[in-house]
DNA sequence: CGTTAGGTTGAAAGGTCTCAAAGCTGGTGG
DNA sequence: CCACCAGCTTTGAGACCTTTCAACCTAACG
């Protein structure tokens, strides 16, 4: 049996993060026109590559950062899947968010310079760190970078003004399709299936993340696995009508 | 009487909008060490400056932008109140925040170069134009003003997740004491007293914004001033015990 | 002084949560 | 190979919180 696949490496390695010292290399990698270099001539993502850290492995359930850590770098997730949550005052945590391959982790922490919320693994993952300080030197001479940096900001406000929409005005079916529509779209931009994929994350966190108990999430996959709308086997999800999921979802359509 | 007041020029005005074409000035401007120039030196304020469009002024009522408008600038409030709200597919709004002077307006219409909000003056108000390719281009001259502007946009993220936080995990009371709070901390960090303020938005915009009807904020008003911890006369409130008020936001504490 | 918009209050309904029990699955050890 | 355990999930019943529906109030305004 083969021993060098990335989830093979974490697994059998004693600590659980930083096994990988491989320098990344924007220009080889399958993310860069999902992720921070999209759009980069050739010679602009050399220079981003001289200033990009090393890869860093982070196994399951570990921590990319916590809460307070003194924020240095940006994280471009290259695999796995992540979660992202505050701890408010009364010490329950809330999910403010999944996150992907070819996205990226940290943003937050600029204002302050110290991260404002856990980023965990949901699975054995690898993400680039790229250090701050090298990403704005890097600014002045590529327009571009920074431009796309700032688009890559104003995509995640959009992306949190659409979850207080969804936690703010949705019912809980309508809550939970609009979760499975939006994490099939950007499957689908990545170039997998759009309808078949399997949840990194347990039904209590996503209930965590759309504001519901655990029950209610597990009695919302039994009515929609009722109406046919989809079919689930523990994690593995298919979406049988993605078109009413998305009406549902709208507000257009409803599940009496 | 005076007919030179903003507020008249707006109110006597037949055009809503647009009213002032009077150039702004960053280094006259009594919020620049709450707003985009905060830290500047006088040389590169002066720069700022230039780029600045015309200070504009919006009448109560009517739209800064709105939605799927074609971005070119964002807006620094000089003085006034805005609500900004989306729309979403069954038509109905959701208020995504509400902001006052020296705060910024636009920045999640960078990502797509078109507003995903309206943005609507609570009371009559004016702001600074930011040609936004103008100010692109200072970036490259300015890093302390790039750096800045990273730290805003980073700003509005984590001020994001909080309302997650409140929309996701707070109960009615909890929502209701941590807006009071958060009011009260942005008045104090602009001057104005703590726990004297004006609310300037209907009830009806505060239940929209968090998550409730305009019949539970009506309660809860009535509830808090039962328990001494405000006095409320229409939209003139006193929080008469903040630190209560805090605990309850945290869930410290506890209004049975 | 009637009208209107915004706000308050009450009673009933509804949705989601809480609590409880049972089912399923994978891992462990005999 | 099987029994057993722990963790996660499902399902049910009742409680609770917030909403809905309705009536009433108040201030502002023509």
């Amino acid at each position: 049996m083969e021993n060098t696949t990335p989830q093979s490496i974490a697994l059998h390695s004693s600590a659980p993060v930083n096994l990988s010292e491989i320098r990344a290399h924007c220009s080889s990698c399958s993310l860069h026109q999902l992720c921070l270099p999209m759009g980069l001539a050739e010679t602009d993502m050399d220079k981003l590559d001289k200033i990009i850290g090393r890869r860093r492995r982070v196994a399951r359930d570990s921590a990319l950062y916590r809460m307070d850590d003194p924020f240095t770098n940006l994280y471009a997730i290259r695999f796995g899947h992540f979660k992202t949550y505050q701890i408010n005052s009364g010490g329950q945590q809330h999910i403010t968010g999944f996150q992907m391959a070819g996205e990226l982790l940290g943003m937050d922490a600029i204002s302050t310079e110290r991260h404002h919320c856990d980023a965990i693994a949901l699975e054995d993952s690898e993400v680039c760190e790229i250090p701050f300080s090298g990403l704005e030197g890097l600014f002045g001479e590529i327009p571009n970078l920074l431009s796309h940096f700032h688009r890559i900001m104003s995509r995640e406000i959009t992306r949190e003004q659409n979850v207080m929409l969804l936690l703010g005005s949705m019912r809980a079916d309508q809550r939970f399709a609009a979760f499975l529509v939006n994490l099939s779209s950007r499957y689908a931009t990545r170039g997998y299936s759009s309808t078949r994929f399997q949840l990194r994350m347990s039904r209590e966190e996503i209930g965590n993340y759309l504001g519901l108990t655990i029950e209610s999430v597990s009695r919302l996959l039994s009515k929609f696995k009722k109406l046919d709308l989809l079919k689930v086997d523990h994690r593995e999800i298919e979406l049988l009508q993605l078109p009413r999921l998305k009406a549902l979802a709208a507000g257009t359509e409803s599940c009496g």
